[in-house]
DNA sequence: CGAGCGCTTGACCGGCGTCAACACCCGTGG
DNA sequence: CCACGGGTGTTGACGCCGGTCAAGCGCTCG
């Protein structure tokens, strides 16, 4: 570690070297699944493994597009800018996930990215794809797969997460949230971010959230109000859907 | 027309014959932009132009897919079926639009797809499109592009007609229903469709459209209150916004 | 220890859901 | 041709959920 000292303590963002993706542990789960050893044969521009600090700023809406990211472990936030002003939380994405797959076609990107805990991310330069695209034959696959995860999750979110009473939406989220290693606990955010997301007032949120907690349902597990275990999974599912 | 007898008299879909998709008027707008001659002569399967009545079912969620759809006019909504057994109207999707790109992935569709309006679409069947994807190289792009258009209109409709009061959300509908080539007129649909769009009941929308005709904003130009002039456009996009 | 931020809780009120009655359009059958 | 009936849109009355404003609390950090 040579050169530790050149680099800020708590730097909002870093650079943690150059990813070797042939080995990379979680490549099952992400775009590169299906490439062959011909495939790297391929990478030339070096893949960037950075990592972020809770609400550092990944990238910008309307920001030129360097390349689009997979997540490795964390959680990122997509962030629509309204024209009146305020904001709209349009989903939230975690590990294997990728980001910023609009910066493929307009070369820009349509939201801002913002992340919602530490986290880990590679950079894919935008002509490392292009050149797959057009020399190897194995990416196309997985493009489409992330394409079609991107509209699934956004009309999911549309559709369970805007739809019934504030009780609903935050039982829905709760279960939305839970680890998927761990399927007791769920991890949440700021209230007024759950808000941005549910289109509810924070105030709201903290109500029903509250309200849970004290029929049982669930239980926190931090100071901070974030972290939740689950203690009667059946209720939470009831609670998402009607009474 | 020697068929013509023992084709039904109004039948919910009818075949109109086989598309000559090079000859195609609107081809520059849709998926096919980029193909080549070379590419054109991979065309194996014939692409079927289809026309559904009214209220039609174009495909049904979980169905096994035979296709994607090129929508060449009208209009067609994307419904899904909430586990407690409502529904939501996801995105309605007009001249153009492609439906169904989903069943590239999966091989089924995630939708139920309804004619709102008389409509004429393409089926593409999915080896033609996997044989483009392999064979030739040119259709990438479109496909991305349509991609995009889905992920991004998905994103529109949660932020834009999700948020906001009864009447802001209504106003939005209006705006974005316009005809593009006439924008002084926008076509709507009934009530509970509408309802099923922004999160409100049918009355509410109902107050709210008639609010909006008292204030001179819109004038109804048909019998069934489906058809609008605009009379002032500013204070339609204002109503959208605030106040 | 004090300042500041985010979470919680209370009080109040307005917008929207709910239920119900009525108007209107259209197709059907007498 | 008109009478009838069902479906959809409109309008009213009323109650409740959730937005709004405000106060208090607890954690974190300087």
């Amino acid at each position: 570690m040579i050169m530790t000292t050149s680099i800020p303590i708590h730097p909002e963002r870093s650079w943690r070297g150059t990813a070797d993706c042939q080995a990379c542990t979680i490549r099952k789960a992400v775009l590169f699944a299906d490439l062959s050893e011909d495939d790297f044969a391929l990478f030339h521009a070096p893949i960037d493994d950075l990592a972020f600090r809770s609400q550092a700023v990944v990238f910008r809406q309307e920001e030129k597009a360097l390349g689009i990211f997979t997540i490795r472990k964390g959680m990122i936030k997509l962030v629509r800018n309204m024209p009146n002003g305020s904001t709209r939380i349009v989903r939230v994405l975690r590990d294997g996930d990728v980001v910023g797959l609009e910066a493929l076609v307009g070369g820009a990107y349509d939201y801002d990215a913002v992340a919602l805990e530490d986290s880990e991310v590679c950079r894919i330069p935008l002509e490392l794809i292009h050149n797959l695209s057009q020399n190897g034959k194995n990416l196309h696959k997985g493009l489409m797969q992330k394409w079609h995860q991107a509209v699934s999750t956004a009309d999911g979110w549309l559709a369970d997460l805007n739809t019934g009473t504030a009780r609903q939406r935050v039982a829905h989220l709760a279960l939305k949230m839970r680890s998927p290693n761990d399927l007791d606990n769920t991890l949440l955010f700021s209230r007024q971010d759950m808000g941005a997301i549910l289109n509810l007032q924070p105030e709201t949120v903290s109500r029903e959230l509250r309200s849970l907690v004290r029929q049982g349902i669930l239980r926190q597990t931090d100071a901070k109000a974030r972290q939740f275990f689950i203690q009667l999974p059946n209720a939470l599912e009831r609670a998402a859907l009607d009474c």
